[in-house]
DNA sequence: TACCTATTCAATAAATCAATTGAATACTGA
DNA sequence: TCAGTATTCAATTGATTTATTGAATAGGTA
């Protein structure tokens, strides 16, 4: 094998595993499956894709070996296979963000009216008791694993729970990551009913790769 | 703008900028201009293209914001925009390692019969002179930046100066990274010669993301 | 065993990407 | 100004990717 031969060989294979993320719709998928293994249905819900075109694009995750596959009666759970998976979208997300101020222009314009706070100050507030954590992903997540000391609280359970939060104290909100929307969702909801509210920069997954304590329930 | 358009507008965003490095041509640039800036002409000539194919290929990743352009007479320079860009490529390339042994297989199988010292070994061994290293690269990429102690031996006029190499002590050759071949080219010939020789397992970019001592010449 | 559910497969059409080609553009020096 | 050099642009052709569709497959339950 000549040098020519060699590079295009290398270099092709790892074009191929760049390619497999290479598609919104895949991107999102891992996203996603950061939180942990879902079914093929639950991915297409969650990514407004039809059950097929969601199988396909799980296809070719599992092709590139960014996901492993457990099947569970009639469902297939699939999930990240590595963790370097996920640290690899985050250096292609910060990458992005960095280079691209549209992102941070969209992600901006979208959390109009509200606020955000980082790990650090959320866990000395906490600390002092001075705000209230709450996880607005659905319960199977949260579940599955949530930063230490945060209420579950889905967002679309939001509207009938508002009576059991108090309102003299912060309530910090957060959810998947930072392109997820359920914290949004529910500190303009909050907003809108006379609670003190802020979104935690960080998602759930963000926190556990920065070694910040988390549980499972 | 409702969630899915914020989504489908972010994960898009993102997955240009990823696709734009989805293509073995231009990982493979990618990975050159991480030793510096180089010509249109220099680009196509180290990675086998021709000069057309590579300005398409770099107006690609200009586009995406992942290099920037100097203009220096005739000719057109390009860089890296920013480290991270390379770091992202690091993370690419250790994600697709890691999980398809086909390529470290691959480089297993050109580079037998030759072998590699780490970075801390052959730091103590040189602090005992028990080794020589040698930048095999270029001169043009020896001059803007090199290993500490390194001294410049283009692989390509090694042939001539092998009397002036000692043959008492190891001689380590290094050059751009994992996937070039210069450093193999260089130990082959100098154990043909009688000589021992050893690749360093890093290149010179990898060796100053990791913080070891370099230096202009 | 039959029916139901979840998922994958394979084919198709449309969209996108990649390599080539030759003309156009920008710069240099006599 | 002209000729030479380096690079880009735009068009074309062929290759690859993506979404859709309906049939096929795998598992579960009565």
């Amino acid at each position: 094998m000549n040098k020519r031969e060699f590079k295009d060989r290398v270099y092709g294979e790892l074009a191929a595993v760049t390619k497999a993320m290479a598609n919104p719709h895949r991107l999102e998928i891992i996203d996603l499956l950061a939180q942990g293994p879902f079914s093929v249905e639950q991915i297409a819900g969650y990514t407004g894709l039809s059950v097929a075109n969601a199988s396909q694009h799980l296809q070719t995750l599992r092709k590139a070996r960014l996901v492993s596959v457990v099947r569970n009666g009639n469902f297939i759970l699939y999930s990240l296979s590595d963790d370097d998976v996920f640290r690899t979208w985050v250096s292609l997300r910060e990458l992005g963000t960095a280079f691209h101020a549209e992102i941070e222009k969209l992600v901006q314009n979208f959390r109009e009216g509200t606020k955000a706070i980082d790990a650090q100050t959320m866990i000395s507030l906490l600390e002092k008791d001075e705000v209230i954590l709450i996880d607005v992903r659905p319960e199977e997540e949260y579940r599955r694993g949530h930063i230490h000391r945060a209420l579950s609280m889905p967002v679309d359970r939001l509207p009938g729970e508002l009576n059991n939060l108090p309102r003299d104290r912060q309530i910090v909100a957060y959810c998947r990551g930072p392109f997820c929307v359920y914290a949004d969702e529910a500190v303009r909801l909050l907003l809108e009913n006379g609670y003190q509210a802020v979104r935690l920069e960080e998602g759930y997954r963000e926190w556990v790769l920065a070694g910040y304590p988390a549980q499972t329930a």
